[in-house]
DNA sequence: AAGTGTTCCAACCGCCTTTAG
DNA sequence: CCTAAAGGCGGTTGGAACACT
């Protein structure tokens, strides 16, 4: 044993950066099937060049099915704010308090949004004080301000894109099939891949369009796809307890 | 249309804590 | 109790997407 902390992985072996689509399936698809006991061994298992800190950063953090997803909600955002005047940038003990919310995405809501409205707030409480008797109410004009702020980055964020999902598995049957169905103000047209147990592989991925028939292509070129949604109508995996 | 600046967030890094032997 | 391994956490960053000039 050399000096220090050992590695956690090997860096020479793992791969970094964004996960693609088939990981995403490679790692929902091995805990769905055995859980995620060890997550030091998960990659290995699972057919993953990863680290198993990724794995579980990434299941955390974008693939575990009891997520919410989609844009806090203003009463979201004030329990933030609420919890992190008592508790600091503990941003764990904040996620405990909002089911479905991880702490990686609470501190980045923290650090984007909330941290500036929170300056304007504070800037604005001190003119507040200062200038008490204009009318109207300052207080009044901040929560306006405030509402158009949160309606700002409401229509930011819906323009991103999303799908919707069907997917089905049969215990018997080995396989897995997941229809990826387009949101309909974006592309016309259905995706469909399958994954055999058996082989460890996915057999075909298929682009359909909806008046052209089938086009195929490679997994690879699937990257783009959210399948998140996917994981809510799933079975659940073999975990006990918690997600975390 | 092109170039530049800004925002946002997924993912990484490394330290701390917990657990198992 | 001690040590090493694994898990958990918070800070930071790279780069894609968007906004502005």
């Amino acid at each position: 044993m050399g000096k220090g902390r050992a590695a956690c992985c090997d860096k020479s072996k793992v791969k970094k950066g964004a996960w693609s689509c088939e990981e995403d399936l490679r790692l929902i698809t091995f805990i769905q099937k055995h859980g995620h006991q060890n997550w030091r061994s998960l990659p290995k298992q699972a057919g993953l060049l990863r680290c198993g800190k990724s794995c579980r950063l990434r299941w955390i953090n974008y693939l575990r099915p009891d997520l919410k997803r989609g844009n806090f909600t203003p009463q979201e955002e004030d329990t933030i704010i609420k919890l992190h005047q008592s508790f600091g940038n503990k941003w764990s003990k904040i996620a405990s308090h909002l089911p479905g919310r991880t702490d990686n995405e609470i501190k980045n809501v923290w650090n984007t949004h909330l941290k500036k409205r929170q300056l304007i707030h504070s800037e604005a409480k001190l003119d507040d004080s200062s200038c008490a008797y204009n009318s109207p109410s300052s207080t009044s004009v901040l929560s306006h301000a405030n509402t158009i702020i949160h309606e700002k980055e409401e229509a930011k964020r819906s323009c991103s894109s999303s799908y919707n999902i069907n997917a089905s598995s049969s215990s018997l049957s080995n396989l897995s099939q997941v229809e990826i169905i387009s949101s309909p103000n974006i592309v016309d047209m259905d995706w469909i891949f399958q994954f055999n147990e058996e082989s460890n592989n996915y057999l075909e991925l298929t682009r359909v369009l909806q008046d052209d028939g089938i086009i195929e292509i490679p997994l690879e070129s699937c990257d783009h796809v959210d399948i998140w949604d996917m994981l809510d109508i799933m079975d659940p995996p073999l975990q006990t307890g918690q997600w975390t």
